[in-house]
RNA sequence: CGGGGUGUAGCGUAGCCCGGUUAUCGCGCCGCGUUUGGGACGCGGAGGUCGCAGGUUCGAAUCCUGCCACCCCGACCA
């Protein structure tokens, strides 16, 4: 295989193929960077959704579920938000198909035009702010909190397997509140469940902060998010969290009857994540075997491997198993028993590193013999042979161990591809040979911003919420800044 | 959409410049046997619109034209 992930200059598209996920559609199909979710890359997408909406809802949100199609008209009611998205909607122009009258297929009926056309949702917004028009009467109707698990399509012009795909699948969060701050507040208690979520579920982890208004949502007012940063040295982008103010409230007319008897406008906040977050675990954890999951969002946390030559062995070593995955399983410990005999045992070895299981026990005639059993690390590929005796309770806290262990590796890595830089040149320098955060002053302008993308290909990629007041020179025109933001080159 | 590159079996590829028997090799797949504590080995077998269409030619994977798809670099982006 010889990938080498651990090399900046890695194609990690080619492990996605490999291991979870594989784009393959029918050829000349012209849909072009969508993939497939495999079983096993499904699984894990299953458990984030799976911890992510066990927290949105412990903070007072509902799921929904709104249309796919939005009709166009929707899109141009705010300003911004059309600027930003239209260069990239899928549009639905008919509803009906007809034979070829040479015989050659199907042809789309013109008789069968829509009136208005559909645009399939690059995101929600809008169709939803037209319902929330409907539900919004009160102050009493307020707050709306709702999240939506769904598809989107955004027709990018470049794709790239997770990170970019045509169609994605995530979760978009819209709420309507009746004052800034309890909006500005839910925008932030967001960003804190994403980042929670990223450091101690991906074991990925991120900055929280601010973007600049060159890189904030279309239509956002303010736009906050968690930042990632991988093996390579490139920035990624894992959540946003957006404070909306009142645009889409008046784009779309939703106003509320306060206390008070008067008319205002709601204010408003929107959220997601998506399955970005899989590619972001993938290029933080892997290495040159294949992929390396956090315990606690691996599909299978323990995986048995039997080692026999016969099947008297096999029923032998079975027996034992069992116990031990009774014992694992009433733990709360996923574990599969793979008593296949169609495939040998170095060729599951290999196979289960592939999949990042982070734990693997093996089990022979010498360990019947001894009680004892095989132990692998996935992180740190350690073997030691253990007594079958107490292993569950073993497991438990190795997992705990490998989880944490996993943040601190790339905790250290992050902190040690974060660079202060007080000079131009030093900044250039960072990012061509060392890569990673490079910490800076710039002068608050949107010019300067540019500029210093086009000369080095790196973006701002937050401006940090714990940032300390620190005085200091642009890095590109010497202007006076009052802190410094992060900047990186991104995906 | 601009610049560069690539399309040959499920995957990865040789052959192309310089046209000529039955299109190369590895992995994978199927059968039989021996194996099984780190991706086993032997023997046998199946599997191909050489991206698509047209052209040149006695003859095209190979040369020419057009188209399509994919990858990388730009503009765009979760």
């Amino acid at each position: 295989m010889g990938k080498n992930l651990t090399n900046r200059e890695t194609d990690y598209s080619k492990w996605y193929n490999e291991l979870v996920v594989k784009a393959d559609l029918a050829e000349n199909s012209g849909v072009r960077g969508c993939m497939v979710i495999k079983p096993y890359g499904f699984a894990i997408w299953e458990k984030i959704q799976a911890e992510l909406d066990r927290m949105f809802k412990e903070t007072g949100h509902q799921n929904a579920y709104f249309p796919l199609f939005i009709p166009k008209s929707y899109l141009s009611k705010e300003a911004d938000h059309v600027e930003g998205f239209a260069k990239e909607c899928a549009v639905v122009t008919h509803y009906r198909l007809k034979n070829a009258e040479d015989g050659s297929g199907v042809v789309v009926d013109p008789e069968a035009k829509l009136e208005e056309e559909l645009i399939v949702r690059p995101t929600s917004e809008t169709i939803i702010w037209d319902t929330y028009r409907k539900w919004i009467e009160s102050y009493r109707d307020l707050p709306i909190l709702i999240n939506q698990w769904a598809n989107v399509v955004r027709w990018e012009m470049r794709t790239r397997l997770f990170l970019r795909t045509t169609e994605f699948l995530w979760q978009e969060g819209h709420t309507a509140h009746a004052t800034e701050q309890e909006a500005i507040e839910e925008a932030e208690t967001i960003l804190d469940i994403y980042g929670d979520f990223a450091e101690n579920f991906m074991a990925m982890p991120v900055v929280k902060g601010l973007k600049t208004e060159s890189e904030r949502f279309a239509g956002a007012i303010e736009t906050y998010c968690i930042e990632g940063l991988m093996q390579d040295g490139k920035a990624l982008q894992a959540g946003t969290s957006h404070f909306l103010g009142q645009n889409f409230a008046k784009a779309f007319d939703v106003k509320y009857t306060s206390k008070e008897g008067k008319q205002e406008y709601v204010w408003a906040t929107s959220w997601g994540v998506s399955t970005r977050l899989m590619g972001g675990l993938i290029m933080t954890h892997s290495d040159d075997k294949g992929l390396v999951l956090p315990p606690k969002l691996a599909p299978i946390q323990v995986v048995i491997v039997p080692i026999h030559r016969n099947d008297d062995q096999l029923d032998a070593i079975s027996e034992k198993v069992d116990e031990i995955v009774k014992d694992l399983r009433a733990k709360g410990v996923s574990v599969k028993f793979d008593n296949r005999t169609t495939y040998k045992p170095g060729w599951k070895f290999a196979q289960y590193e592939l999949q990042g299981v982070p734990v693997r026990l093996a089990m022979g005639p010498r360990d019947l013999e001894n009680g004892t059993l095989e132990l692998a690390r996935r992180d740190t590929l350690e073997k030691q042979n253990l007594p079958q005796e107490g292993i569950a309770d073993y497991i438990v806290n190795l997992l705990e161990e490998i989880q944490n262990s996993l943040f601190e590796k790339a905790f250290k890595y992050r902190e040690e591809h974060t660079t202060e830089v007080d000079t131009f040149e030093e900044f250039k320098d960072v990012l061509k040979t060392k890569g990673g955060y490079v910490s800076a002053h710039w002068d608050g302008t949107k010019e300067t911003e540019e500029r210093i993308k086009e000369l080095t290909k790196a973006t701002i990629r937050c401006i940090p919420l714990n940032n300390k007041k620190e005085a200091g020179k642009c890095i590109l025109t010497g202007t006076d800044s009052a802190e410094r933001v992060l900047f990186a080159k991104a995906y």
